[in-house]
DNA sequence: GGGATCATGTAACAGGTTACATGATTCA
DNA sequence: TGAATCATGTAACCTGTTACATGATCCC
């Protein structure tokens, strides 16, 4: 588990506190369908959808219960728990630590820490963007020790590894530009 | 399959025509560990590569005999056939259409196309730039038909993909910016 | 004696995709 | 008549991660 901390998990905490804390399967469904914003960062079919709500009672991040619908087919209810949102804000708060991860997972957390708390959210890309811009600094000095050879290493591989750190650094770089605009 | 093309196999495919054609697990495992250049751009324990090697076969892509090494475990010699071979050329021949795919399976390409034909590594990073040119100009019309409000939508959720856009247009022309420096 | 190296794997698990099953109801 | 909507899931499959199993030999 180095990598990715189950962002649709934590996008579905958000959908069910955003909206009073407590909705179904089917309805949480059409967060993520055409058209919705969440729809263009991040997938979830309903079946990965029902076996996260399974996941996230199993964690006690929510409770479930049943509510007859008469004519239609009953509904699971699922509800927030305390501890749900607890984890909800801790995951709000801690900014992701590889520059691939901003696409995904930090947009999640952008979308919900905006809607839920306008200072969260800023407290956020401003962090966002100091991980960035600490990583770019790495980056910038891992190329430098390049070109102070300490072994010998073939012409070819050195000019490889050249070109895969400063692909790494320019991505770095962006994000961390867009990211002092997100922090507004 | 929308999305990544082997690029673990491909590699495979890579280092075995890099290498007379021919090797075993445990010698092309040695090419995914520390300190190795595509260490740095993928990773690929043994338990995968073993079972890659077998995906291989069965696609006709290599062929495998067993090699008796006396005191020593006997070895599976893997060989790359001519389909193989072809499967690989077309590979290498095509830029990867997403940017997220770039970090991964575009420099994978990179790299053997560098060592196996140069004027290929430099079509492929030209044609790999001119594709994300052209994404960067769809993702600059969709941004400018957020302005034109078709339906109306809440105000939040369009400052949100604004900056979803502008995020996936600066990854974009960031990458852009690089391959103009990989291409030479 | 203990660990690294050679060489090939298996097992368990996590995450994700695609397709399908059910069965009533409303709408064109 | 047929499609879409409501509502919940299962099944099969693929990719990938972590850890372990085997058993000899070489090196400190």
């Amino acid at each position: 588990m180095s990598n990715g901390e189950m962002p649709a998990e934590h996008a579905i905490l958000g959908l069910l506190d955003l909206d009073e804390g407590a909705g179904h399967g089917y309805d949480l469904a059409r967060h993520f369908g055409e058209g919705e914003p969440l729809a263009d960062v991040i997938r979830l079919e309903p079946g990965m959808l029902y076996h996260h709500l399974k996941k996230l009672a199993r964690a006690g991040w929510v409770t479930s219960s049943i509510e007859p619908q008469g004519i239609r087919p009953p509904r699971q209810i699922y509800q927030i728990t305390g501890a749900g949102r607890a984890e909800l804000r801790r995951w709000l708060s801690e900014p992701v630590a590889h520059t691939r991860e901003i696409r995904l997972e930090f947009l999640v957390k952008l979308y919900f820490a905006r809607r839920l708390d306008r200072a969260l959210a800023l407290r956020l890309a401003t962090e966002q963007r100091e991980t960035c811009l600490r990583l770019a600094d790495s980056l910038a000095s891992q190329l430098a020790a390049l070109d102070t050879p300490g072994e010998t290493v073939a012409p070819d591989d050195l000019a490889f590894r050249r070109l895969v750190l400063e692909l790494r650094l320019s991505q770095t770089r962006a994000a961390a530009v867009w990211l002092a605009d997100a922090a507004k």
